[in-house]
DNA sequence: GACCTGCTGCGGTATG
């Protein structure tokens, strides 16, 4: 390169107080982005607000350096290195294993500029030591969860902890807005605030539908606070997805969710990278295609693995570090390789299965290509025919950027109970000054006076039906100064132990009968095996040999034909935004446009749902009705994924139900649902009658199935959350049987003896809204009832219709419980219409 | 053609 006399110019914040952020990027040949500069400038300015960028981009940078070169201007000449300045910074994580990860990150900055600081997680590393250390003085940044946070909080000295901090970034958002966990971190934030009014809140999150909301949430309801920012950091990601095409479609099932057919193409689908992850959607998948991908080639023995949420942390662990360190080829996993480190060597991704979000996808998607400026690209298999539309909408969303939206949750009691105990504990309240500052949460901010006075009424007295017992009566008055607190040691060591809104499925451990822990499963699961059973789990074939002390032991075997576990997991639904994009592209089949690999590849299969039935449009909903052996079917297709159709179904039988006398079996799936009966429905007469109305949902939707019991069941978490059941010490816990029982017969008494009661209502409310997504069903029905409706009448089953069919075979929903439920539905609703919600 | 779906996450006592 030829020399220059052009002097460069100096850049213009060489001197500024960016300047040692600047100095320490250059040192290792980066250069700052300019949304870094923006946060960092905004940091200083006092300000606070959402950083929204993809993994791998420099966001955690934007977030430290601010409260670093804070510091560093009150210091111009450089900090006395001792002793080390009190807490400072918390970091706030939703993982324990993020914990360690952003501790070992943040670290760098810190030595090389020579800031005389401490920097701990308190989760993640939890040896006794560091525990005993910060039980005195805290480190100057702490990496920390919103439960571990809540623990601080729930010391007598926290205000005195806290006196110095500046900064609280809250790294993943995303993931804890719109859960309970989101919410304690809110009440968390509103404490500390509350303190240090002066403090700055930084959040990092993903992308997400409803960035403000996020901010809102993060930032708090406080009156006259400055609007906050939202910076855009680098986000849309060269994101490809693709998928791969079954060879012969009309050998491709038309039903069914394993995918193993498409086994050869994945093995070469893995052969082209390095190192790949395969997504599945759930734990037993997991295992069913890690032996799968065994068999086809045995010579990956012992470079795949297997990573899902059942299995024992040190086996996940080891998973995570060989894909790391690139010692592995492929992992199999489900959501649990989601979040979490970096795995930069993963260069191919594979979802099987429905994506059912496009969020999800994108979360996918970038775990490869983990650099800034890297393409991600996540390949898709379906299972089944319908799944390739699947993949085409998916990428439409992905290209118009439709990513769902995370909703905030509403004031949840159980854990503003929990909250007022953990208040009390750390250093009392006057109930007029915690009530304002619970209210400049965005979760609490419309809590009403008398929910605030029978929260206070359930934690001093246990509310009108325990009245009687004292030990709930967790929190007492001091006479003097009016202080609400508590005095018992038990009270609050047992409140310190059961503080989270987590609460773990039945499960019980499995075992070597000498040596290692393998994960858990579930006790139906072990209730069917006898002695000498064999079973395939984390990978490896057992021998079953007993249960004892909720262990289920094994010993190894060699016959790798066996049972697998099956988990009781939530059941996602296809999300509203890829449903859309779902409708949209039948449409356009239905018109005869096949855009793209996958509708080309579908196409022959849609050819005959339009010979036999119809492809229905976006604003049509499509009925067929087929008579078979069985009876009469009629295949009703909203699109509007599974949850949706479970309470539609109940209603459509209701209100036909209400004409005529006739009993339904159903089935749902994400794009319709069954209703099958021995005589024809009068489905004519019903739709004039308003099938379809949203007028009367308040009176005629149960919102559904098995409310009351749904509800009891719901109950579980709640009476955990709020400090009813206690889940027993570590290692000598209660089984989660009886700790059912015990929030059932609270869920019993409460619901006969004490009708007020808000806890009760609650798990309504939440059976309503995220096991029924009542607001997405009263959105269903006004699109359906604005649009036409196109009845078929097929002589066989078309394609669309024939996965409910094969389903109602796996687990029949009888009409018989759809009385009931309706019996019960006006209970629910008068409740649920009494929240005023 | 008659065919196996159901995720993730945290925290904690006591020690004669």
């Amino acid at each position: 390169m030829a020399a220059t006399t052009t002097p460069r110019p100096r850049s213009p914040s060489a001197k500024g107080p960016l300047a040692p952020a600047e100095r320490w990027f250059k040192a290792r040949g980066w250069k700052p982005f300019p949304f870094q500069r923006e946060v960092w400038d905004a940091y200083l300015a006092g300000d606070s607000g959402l950083i929204h960028a993809a993994t791998g981009t420099g966001k955690t940078y934007a977030a430290w350096m601010g409260p670093v070169l804070e510091w560093m201007a009150e210091f111009p000449k450089g900090a006395p290195a001792k002793p080390p300045p009190p807490l400072r910074i918390l970091w706030i994580t939703p993982l324990r294993a993020l914990a360690a990860d952003t501790e070992a990150a943040l670290l760098a900055p810190l030595t090389e500029l020579g800031l005389p600081w401490t920097l701990q997680s308190r989760t993640g590393d939890t040896s006794a030591k560091i525990r005993s250390r910060q039980r005195t003085r805290l480190p100057t940044a702490l990496v920390t969860t919103p439960e571990s946070l809540a623990l601080l909080l729930s010391r007598d000295d926290a205000r005195t902890l806290f006196a110095d901090l500046r900064a609280v970034i809250v790294d993943e958002w995303h993931e804890l807005m719109g859960t309970k966990r989101g919410v304690q971190t809110e009440l968390a934030l509103a404490r500390l605030r509350s303190w240090r009014p002066q403090m700055r809140t930084w959040g990092l999150s993903a992308t997400i539908g409803n960035l403000d909301d996020a901010r809102e949430a993060l930032l708090g309801a406080t009156p006259g606070r400055p609007p906050g920012r939202v910076v855009r950091g680098l986000v849309p990601k060269n994101i490809v997805v693709d998928a791969l095409i079954p060879p012969r479609i009309e050998r491709f099932p038309w039903a069914g969710h394993l995918g193993t057919q498409m086994l050869p193409q994945v093995v070469d689908a893995i052969e082209e990278g390095e190192t790949a992850i395969v997504f599945t959607n759930t734990r037993s998948q997991t295992e069913i295609w890690y032996q799968a991908l065994l068999e086809a080639r045995p010579d990956w023995a012992g470079l795949i693995a297997l990573h899902h949420g059942s299995l024992d942390r040190a086996k996940r662990d080891w998973v995570e570090d060989g894909l790391r360190s690139g010692k592995l080829r492929c992992v199999v996993a489900t959501s649990s390789l989601d979040l979490g480190v970096d795995f930069s060597p993963v260069d191919r991704v594979l979802q099987i299965g429905s994506p059912k979000g496009v969020a999800r996808l994108l979360q996918r998607a970038g775990r490869s290509g983990h650099r800034p400026g890297a393409v991600s690209r996540v390949t898709c298999v379906p299972t089944n025919v319908l799944e390739l539309i699947e993949v085409a909408a998916a990428r439409d969303g992905v290209e118009a950027i439709a990513v769902e939206s995370r909703l905030p949750v509403e004031r949840p009691l159980d854990l503003l109970a929990q909250h007022v105990v953990t208040v009390a504990l750390g250093g009392g309240f006057l109930p007029d000054e915690l009530l304002a500052e619970v209210r400049t949460t965005g979760a609490y901010a419309g809590l009403l006076d008398d929910e605030w006075r029978w929260v206070l009424d359930f934690v001093t007295r246990g509310g009108d039906a325990l009245r009687a017992y004292p030990e709930f009566q967790r929190v007492v008055v001091d006479d003097e100064t009016g202080r609400y607190l508590v005095r018992d040691k038990g009270v609050a060591r047992r409140h310190r132990m059961s503080i989270g809104t987590i609460v773990s499925d039945a499960s019980i451990a499995v075992q070597y009968l000498r040596g290692a822990r393998l994960g858990t499963v579930e006790e139906s699961f072990v209730a069917r095996l006898n002695p000498g059973d064999r079973f395939v789990f984390a990978g490896k074939p057992l021998e079953f040999v007993r249960v004892r002390d909720m262990t289920a032991w094994v010993r190894r075997t060699t016959n790798t034909k066996g049972l697998i576990p099956r988990w009781m997991g939530a059941r996602m639904p296809l999300s509203g935004e890829l449903a859309a994009s779902l409708r949209a592209r039948l449409e356009e089949a239905s018109r005869g446009e096949f855009r793209g690999p996958e509708m080309q590849a579908i196409r022959p299969i849609l050819d005959v749902q339009a010979r036999w039935s119809r492809i229905p449009r976006a604003d049509e909903l499509l009925i067929e009705r087929v008579k078979t052996r069985e009876g009469h079917h009629l295949f009703i297709f909203p699109f509007e994924g599974r949850l949706v159709h479970e309470g539609l179904a109940a209603l459509f039988a209701y209100r036909i139900s209400r004409l005529t006398p006739i009993s339904f079996t159903f089935s749902m799936n994400d794009y319709g649902m069954e209703l099958l009966s021995p005589e024809a429905a009068p489905l004519d007469a019903a739709l004039k009658a308003g099938l379809l109305s949203a007028h009367n949902l308040l009176q005629d939707v149960p919102a559904s199935l098995n409310a009351t019991e749904m509800a009891r069941r719901q109950f579980r978490e709640i009476a955990r959350v709020a400090g009813l059941v206690f889940q027993g010490f570590p290692h000598a816990g209660k089984s989660v049987k009886q700790l059912q029982a015990s929030s059932g017969l609270f869920f019993d008494v409460f619901t006969r003896y004490d009708p007020g009661n808000l806890l009760v209502s609650q798990a309504h409310r939440e059976v309503l809204e995220r096991q029924l997504e009542s607001s997405r069903l009263g959105r269903t029905l006004e699109r359906l009832a604005a649009g036409n409706v196109v009845i078929t009448n097929p002589k066989r089953t078309p394609p669309l219709a024939f996965p409910l069919l094969v389903d109602r075979t796996r687990n029949a929903v009888t009409s018989e419980s759809v009385t009931d439920r309706v019996q019960r539905m006006k209970l629910v609703l008068e409740k649920y219409a009494d929240t005023g919600k």
